[in-house]
DNA sequence: CCACTTCTGCAAATCTTTCGCAATTAGTCA
DNA sequence: TGACTAATTGCGAAAGATTTGCAGAAGTGG
């Protein structure tokens, strides 16, 4: 029920595969929408991708869920309300790690300061090297 | 001559495709892979884009080029020396702007110090909205 | 329940990047 | 300089990801 308000609020219509696909992207947290698809397969088998890629473009533009782009090609999806932390991509092992928007507060800061540059510091990945692969 | 050290250097062979696709790269500043054929086309029409992508990976495998993602599918490459900078685009009106990668220097520590994490500050974009955009 | 508009499924079209292969060419050495 | 060997190029095909056109199906408001 609160799908549907959510969904209806924003003017879009109720199907299924919309709440699916929406439903999906909050259980996965991170996910591609190939992996969003296979999700919404696990209850609604015949869904299509370009039904995927459709409604996670119209979820984004009424503001319920976020992409993210972690270097290679593909966007990930996030559900907006989830979208507190950034993502830490290790170039080495390909992990991808989290860290709270706090720790970029200050570069944040000075971009506005310097640059008057608004920064969506959930948008972005931050590429580099991990902890374990620095180690080694 | 220059160009035939560095090249040859890095046990690499002078071809002339070489040794455009590292000119292109280092003119044009940023450059996706398809702006980087078009330029050596200037002067090597016939050069196949095959060839520009296995230069630019084989640049970029001894360091004389590097390529960040400033959001979309494709990457951009710039030349290694050049990378002093980082990317701040533009979400409204898709502009790139540069910026020292001083500003990021607290960042990149508060990452090391936190999360052991080793920040590549040149290899990410930062995304957001630039001054021109914020002001409408 | 009807009419209207949005969505979905499907297939084909794009776009970007990668691969296999045969022909060409740079670099090396006698 | 003339081979010889391995790297490199061109070309066409292939692969992967995302988009688009359409016709039919479905939700929405009255």
């Amino acid at each position: 029920m609160a799908d549907q308000h959510e969904l209806r609020d924003k003017g879009l219509r109720l199907t299924p595969q919309r709440e699916l696909v929406l439903s999906a992207v909050r259980e996965l947290g991170h996910a591609t929408p190939e992996e969003v698809a296979e999700k919404v397969r696990q209850t609604h088998p015949g869904i299509n991708l370009s039904t995927v890629y459709r409604n996670l473009e119209t979820l984004e533009n009424v503001g319920l869920v976020q992409h993210t782009h972690l270097g290679h090609g593909g966007a990930t999806y996030h559900a907006a309300e989830e979208l507190t932390h950034l993502h830490l991509v290790c170039g080495k092992c390909g992990s991808v790690g989290d860290a709270p928007i706090d720790v970029a507060a200050n570069f944040v800061q000075n971009l506005a300061d310097d640059y008057g540059f608004k920064t969506d510091v959930t948008h972005f990945a931050v590429y580099g090297t991990c902890a374990a692969c620095v180690d080694k």
